[in-house]
DNA sequence: GCCTTGCGCTGATATGGGTCAGCTTTCCAC
DNA sequence: GTGGAAAGCTGACCCATATCAGCGCAAGGC
């Protein structure tokens, strides 16, 4: 009875709700992965979860709260490489590696579960569906970076800023924490510009311009989406790369 | 002896030169390796090796010429996401995926050796310490597409180009092919530019005022390091993440 | 209730890098 | 050797985005 209630959380929480898109996944896989799951923790915002250089022996996945990874650059500046929302692995390739090569730190209150290097090698060996789930999802997330490389380099500013929002409400439908109305989101300003490679003052009045033009209104903690397919539009989407209707693997 | 020989040629080719970099690989891991190249194929510059949304079922390790893997946007405008020198290993991920995210297509004309998805697997599962060398590799890999984010995000121009042919030159020299004087370089102003998200037109005058400050000098194929301490200065060149005086792992 | 701090917002001005247009050199193909 | 394509190179001009400086609002500490 106890297994069958952890079970049924380990169900509706956002990670298997993540995977469950890319694998179908059994009865046995749940209950494997709930006993993945170790202690858990929380961070408060602001407090370094993990750190450049540090090689820690765990992983974490995200249950509720939002984090981001970033670089410092020696000049002062900042780079963010991603935001992680719940149901997001996080220091997969630290715990992989043994070494970060960069600093997890949450921006809201975070509570996180820690995943243990050998359980994780472990469950991997006797569960390759499991494991298949997992990197599929770690490949997203790379893939994810790329297409981030591709926003810096080829999109204007205000592309940047539409293909990002949409990115991240695409993530965030995946758990359930947003619809094609839109999300609420903790993210400030000097958050985005850092991530878009963008300078706060023109993070503002590039929100100011898509909201102006009845794309999208961001403001308050929310975003909304005021014409979704217009948006598409605007910044090329690929509703492929993300969006998904049912398991890709059955 | 047959067998011998083909130790001694793998011993020397590129791959091997640069896993011996992470990993101290035994005889006995060379000749796993030995049997892991299947056929070599050869292609002409300017043929595509690997297609977007191709599925294909091999991977290939380089083993002489450049290739570079990109993006192409709606808007036709491309984005380099990275080179491949001889020794690099390309399109592992769509090979353990089965979906390739981004075109590759050859600089120069290209040797490579195919890598069979399940021979991988196999030799993989055989030798978890070739696994280990190959998936350092790639993570290897991830952190310079990481560090390119970086550089598109907060660099300027100048910086980007300095610290790209620094990285460049750092991962020659793991296979022998640069040393501090500089290397032979078959890159076009284009594709530079379309790699560090400029104009070809700019990188021109970035090529042209970093040889005028007496940093580093790019013509006729060849770039001269003029200063390199001062280059590495100049645009705050991490020599840790790429530069190794021996295997990590031992 | 006041002060501080963080965040959102805006105008003025500066500049890095893009775009356009064209010239030169190199290097093949024939 | 000659014509043409591809690559390198340069000047003039312009625009997208940065930087600077400053205002207002809301939340929290004391």
């Amino acid at each position: 009875m106890r297994e069958l209630t952890a079970e049924l959380a380990i169900q509706d929480s956002p990670f298997a709700r993540k995977l469950a898109a890319f694998v179908r996944l059994s009865h046995h896989d749940l209950s494997v992965m709930s006993e993945l799951y170790g202690r858990r923790r929380r961070f408060a915002a602001g407090m370094d979860m993990i750190h450049q250089g540090q090689s820690d022996q765990c992983a974490y996945v995200l249950a509720s709260g939002w984090a981001y990874s970033y670089k410092i650059l020696p000049s002062g500046s900042r780079q963010i490489v991603d935001f992680q929302i719940p149901g997001d692995f996080l220091g997969l390739r630290s715990v992989l590696f043994r070494t970060s090569d960069h600093n997890v730190e949450p921006i809201t209150s975070v509570q996180a579960s820690e995943v243990k290097r050998r359980d994780l090698l472990e469950a991997f060996a006797n569960n390759p569906r499991l494991a298949t789930a997992v990197l599929w999802a770690a490949s997203r997330d790379e893939a994810m970076v790329v297409e981030h490389l591709v926003d810096l380099g080829r999109r204007s500013a205000t592309e940047r800023m539409a293909h990002f929002l949409l990115e991240l409400g695409a993530r965030l439908r995946l758990i359930g924490a947003a619809d094609k109305k839109g999300f609420d989101c903790p993210l400030s300003q000097y958050l985005l510009a850092d991530a878009l490679g963008l300078s706060a003052v023109h993070v503002n009045r590039v929100l100011r311009e898509l909201r102006e033009e009845g794309l999208v209104t961001f403001q308050k903690g929310r975003v909304t989406f005021d014409d979704y397919d217009a948006m598409i539009e605007f910044c090329a989407f690929d509703r492929g790369y993300l969006d998904h209707d049912g398991p890709l693997l059955t």
